[in-house]
DNA sequence: CTTGACAACCAAAACGTTTTGGTTTATTGT
DNA sequence: ACAATAAACCAAAACGTTTTGGTTGTCAAG
């Protein structure tokens, strides 16, 4: 059907090595021959077929993501600013992503294996690290190439790219004492996400570097949607001594809280003050705008999938991990306390 | 190094040919022969090589999906439901994912052009369909099986999956008649997109329906993104004769309309009222929650990649289109008018 | 005994590339 | 004139699978 380096090599009449190797520019090929044969190739649009390339170069060419997508829907905006970081750097080393869905467990790691073993990928991106995770001792072990978007919280020798989460919430903690707030209230991530521990550490360090108390009760674990942010923020209200400011754990949760305050009928960042995390492009245009900490996501993207290029492809000897300093992004729901 | 057929084959003994049809369960291999086959199959963890079975059967069992970026960044929350829609569907199928992302132009025709002819993919899910669609024509023209999300202005002679657009917007208005209103602004999303003409259509022909008067200064277009909706917005309201209400071309854009309508001091639902369209979770959620259509783009991912699967192997004959009718859901963000 | 049918197996070709290890022809140095 | 070198080319093998078109041995029927 469509056009082979055979057919190419009747039309020029040369053998299919000399075409090959036309094509790819070696040097016992000459000029005019070379030049022939370019020209042939690009008036038939001859593309090669990857799967025959694939099987002899043993590799593929592609790298693998898979989204763990908790319950049956899912509609996060991280990954698809995520994916089109990771797709874009992808295609300016044309690479293909190829993308699945699974909910973590068991068949989830089934997919790991039959994506690197059946070679459809060379690689993988990891996303959404868990405090300990499953898929990254499977890797490793293997010895499949892959880097990481978060750290595990034991063994730490791997690739990744991840953000200072601990920093972040200094940032935020500290922004809110300078406004004169002294009652924080918190809503953490899951405890199973990596990152939870680093946030959750963060604010504690800096709360204490400040003297200030932290109450249990105002310490809650949210589930990152708006909905949980929702739910928590009416339990924070609703308590005798409530807070003067919550901090959410991400940008979803803060829009909850958000919304539960304004039908206490507060005014945000008057009243009360909210703080989000990730700095999602909605978070610019809520009502108020949400004072949050820039997380450069599609930078993230781009940056783990250079890395992950560039260690299949062998050019990079030891264990890159870079840690970003994210930004504290100052917007109208925070101000000072009442 | 990895195990091969070739490598169960010297195991039990048996020729590699006896080895595949085994696995394949050819009624020419005894039921002893099988059993051994598939039991040291699993012993030794084989998994088959995709790119050597792609290579014979001249086939990939992949799909592609090449996400239409505007812009540098693009983080449309309708993309992560759409893609794990797709991805779910697949991986049922055992199908794998291909994802790329290009800005509309010719990188991206050439890109449909590499990922088919390189023998990546066996077929494309088409979305964001525009008003005349080269991806479409590239891929009929050549005999490539895909099925779209959308349909194109001019012919309509392909698979696709949509949305009854023009319904869903007289639903919108019928419900906003039925309030009280008689004064609706419409903030379309841009021209080149094929949706718009029909949600439009559906807008003229339900006002004409109710003797509405139209006027064009009511009448906008915006670029499907919060930032858009918040200028559309505010002009709107400065205008001399405002609006009572203000219907979104999609529910980010009617996100912006409310920071605009809140900015201006007013309050949704009373003053004003705002409607969107899609009805991505985040509309529930909002402040206050938005009375949207709903559209299941998750579901509508289920289906356009099980057509095409279908398609694919030649399950369908005749060319499925399907059109769902979406639904009104009315939430606070419409009230009647002052 | 043959013959035919059937069960169980297998060698070789094919898919489209790249790589290996050559061969042939012309050119150069002595 | 001859060997050595260089330039241009190519046949065959390999990657891991499925498919094609067999072969071999056994058994029942004639």
């Amino acid at each position: 059907m469509s056009v082979t380096i055979r057919d190419i090599a009747r039309r020029v009449g040369r053998s299919i090595t000399t075409v090959s190797r036309a094509l790819h520019d070696y040097d016992d090929v000459s000029p005019e021959t070379k030049a022939l044969v370019r020209q042939v190739a690009e008036e038939m649009g001859y593309i090669a077929n990857k799967q025959a390339l694939g099987l002899q170069k043993r590799r593929s060419d592609a790298i693998g993501l898979i989204l763990p997508t908790f319950g049956p829907r899912f509609s996060d905006p991280f990954y698809s600013e995520f994916i089109a970081g990771v797709g874009k750097k992808a295609s300016q080393f044309e690479r293909d992503l190829v993308v699945s869905a699974y909910p973590p467990g068991e068949q989830e790691i089934q997919a790991y294996r039959q994506l690197v073993q059946s070679r459809r990928v060379d690689g993988f991106v990891i996303v959404r690290v868990r405090a300990v995770d499953e898929r990254i001792d499977l890797l490793r072990q293997r010895g499949v190439p892959f880097v990481a978007f978060g750290r595990t919280r034991a063994a730490q020798d791997y690739p990744f790219v991840d953000e200072d989460g601990a920093s972040g919430m200094r940032q935020v903690v500290d922004h809110l004492v300078a406004l004169g707030h002294r009652k924080l209230a918190f809503i953490a991530p899951p405890e199973n996400l990596n990152f939870t521990h680093l946030r959750l550490q963060g604010f504690h360090a800096a709360c204490q570097a400040h003297g200030l108390e932290i109450r249990t009760e105002w310490l809650r674990e949210g589930d990152l949607t708006q909905r949980g942010g929702f739910e928590q923020a009416q339990a924070l209200l609703s308590l005798d001594d409530p807070p003067t400011a919550i901090l959410a754990g991400n940008d979803l949760t803060a829009f909850g809280v958000m919304s539960a305050v304004q039908e206490h009928g507060l005014q945000v960042g008057k009243d009360i003050s909210v703080t989000g995390f990730d700095d999602i492009p909605m978070a610019e245009h809520s009502h108020p705008p949400l004072t949050t900490v820039h997380q450069p996501i599609y930078t993230i993207g781009n940056m783990v999938c250079e890395m992950l290029i560039d260690l299949i492809d062998g050019r990079l000897n030891g264990m890159p991990q870079t840690v970003l300093d994210p930004q504290l992004i100052v917007r109208s729901s925070s101000g000072p306390p009442p």
